[in-house]
RNA sequence: GUCCCCAUCGUCUAGAGGUUAGGACUCAGGCCUUUCAAGCCUGUAACACGGGUUCGAUUCCCGUUGGGGACGCCA
């Protein structure tokens, strides 16, 4: 699913729920082509990720080409559409040559009153627009809008092949579920017209519109959908909680004052066409990158637990089940992690056997120089029952004292790499508490080996 | 090309005639500190341009420029 698809939707859903409206969810697949059973799937898995439920749904629009074709003969019927036979090539050259002669080009109406009828042969349907007036609506978002019919012309309906165009199954499909608003990309906003010519020929009243502005990538330009950043399940893969890409995608396009977090309840209780910008937003994968952060840090144990088992599971290369010392570590490790797969990595060293250590970390840290001190810090934690955090600082410091009163970091640094193989990890006396004693004591014993063994 | 739309820090935005133009992200510096972060503090940085209207325009109007969208027998 796409981003921009993504957020029409979270404001479709947010203004449903809001004013206590039914979300109505359709999928538009009339075009073979591009709709796959794979597509509506990922459409369906990523909605419910995200956490967008619907009232109605899913319906596909390809399920009720029946009842657009009644549509269509019905029009035809009344006069309202009409048989055109222009081949494509037809129309080209026409077009063509009106535009050389620096004329505008809209179906010049060869077929509009010729009356043609089911014995044409090969044709298409055009609706038959009014020769003057305008089609107006006030959008929800960019307020009075609408274009002269005249400028517009008779577009096709129905294709040659019997098929139905997007504009007339989208606007029958709207009637008959009774849909109230739309809020759809500003890229329809210049349908509209012609979709409204639709609803005045079938003697119907248009919903409410309301055109989101698009959301573009950091040139400007529309995100293309072939790139694969432009797509929720790519942030998702990237072990962006749901709750992040939620916040991000709502605050592009909307606000509600200086605020900037906000979570599912609060946008399906603030939302407001009112506060919808009319410029296109683009894409900031930095703030994400600081939203992600923020959801790891809010989130409950628990839940944390539940959304990190398979990125832990992938790193582990087994299961990981919850202990407190997992639930420890994962509440020491969420202040520094962006995404799942980031604190995923970062809590590799806990949950795998074998460590390997970090090439420039154990350079600049597993030395010769550290060969006293690690041993000091070794043969002391021996002898010591306690393994609280305190008493684990205060062995640290005793040894910094004894060893030349050196620094802290002189000692914390190697044992860091000795137990994590980083450079980078949480407090070092929390570190160790979450590996326990036995693991702590066997990489600390590992490390004095490679020290005297490898290290220059 | 034609029609339509848009325009506040690099980015997302607040603002709806009188503000030291606010917040957030990014970036820089500082504090804290056993590393990495987090947190806190500070800083850099914007009303595209030109005309009006008005006592007074970021705000209203017009134009210019720039950007975008639509012009399909796609959706």
């Amino acid at each position: 699913m796409h981003l921009g698809n993504a957020r029409t939707a979270l404001f479709s859903w947010a203004y449903a729920r809001r004013h206590g409206g039914q979300m109505v969810l359709r999928i538009e697949d009339t075009d073979a082509e591009r709709s796959t059973q794979a597509s509506e799937d990922a459409l369906l898995a990523e909605l419910a990720w995200l956490g967008l439920d619907w009232d109605d749904g899913p319906h596909r629009q390809s399920e009720r080409a029946p009842r657009h074709a009644e549509v269509v003969a019905s029009l035809l019927e009344t006069g309202r559409a009409y048989r055109c036979i222009c081949t494509k090539e037809e129309l080209e050259t026409r077009k063509q040559a009106t535009i050389a002669a620096g004329g505008k080009w809209t179906y010049d109406g060869l077929c509009r009153d010729a009356d043609h009828g089911e014995d044409a042969g090969e044709h298409t349907v055009r609706l038959r627009l009014p020769a003057e007036g305008a089609l107006a609506w006030d959008d929800g978002v960019f307020g009075p809008s609408g274009q002269d019919a005249a400028e517009i012309g008779d577009r096709i309906i129905r294709r040659s092949d019997g098929g139905v165009l997007y504009h007339l199954a989208v606007v029958v499909d709207d009637l008959d579920m009774g849909i109230t608003h739309v809020i759809r990309g500003a890229d329809h906003h210049a349908n509209t017209p012609f979709q409204l010519a639709l609803y005045a020929a079938l003697d119907a009243v248009p919903p409410q519109f309301a055109h989101v502005p698009l959301i573009v990538d950091a040139k400007g330009k529309k995100l293309s959908k072939r790139r694969e950043d432009a797509s929720v399940g790519h942030y998702r893969g990237e072990g962006f909680l749901p709750e992040a890409v939620l916040n991000w995608l709502v605050r592009m396009g909307w606000s509600h004052g200086d605020q900037e977090v906000f979570s599912r309840e609060e946008v399906a209780r603030l939302f407001d066409l009112d506060h919808v910008g009319r410029a296109a937003a683009s894409a900031d994968p930095d703030k994400l990158m600081h939203l992600g952060q923020h959801w790891i840090k809010s989130l409950p144990a628990e839940t944390l637990y539940e959304r990190m088992a398979p990125f832990l599971a992938a790193e582990a290369g087994r299961e990981v089940p919850r202990s407190p010392a997992l639930d420890q570590l994962l509440d020491l490790l969420r202040e520094r992690s962006h995404t799942l797969v980031d604190m995923a990595s970062r809590a590799r060293f806990a949950v795998v056997d074998e460590l390997v250590y970090d090439e420039k970390a154990a350079a600049k840290h597993l030395k010769k120089a550290a060969d006293p001190l690690l041993a000091a810090l070794h043969d002391r934690l021996a002898g010591q029952d306690d393994w609280g955090a305190d008493s684990l600082e205060a062995s640290f410091r005793a040894v910094c004292a004894e060893q030349g009163d050196v620094g802290l970091g002189k000692l914390a640094q190697p044992v860091r790499v000795a137990v994590t193989g980083s450079a980078a990890s949480p407090g070092i006396f929390e570190t160790l508490v979450v590996l326990g004693r036995e693991r702590t004591m066997a990489r600390l014993a590992e490390a004095l080996h490679y020290v005297r063994h490898h290290a220059g």
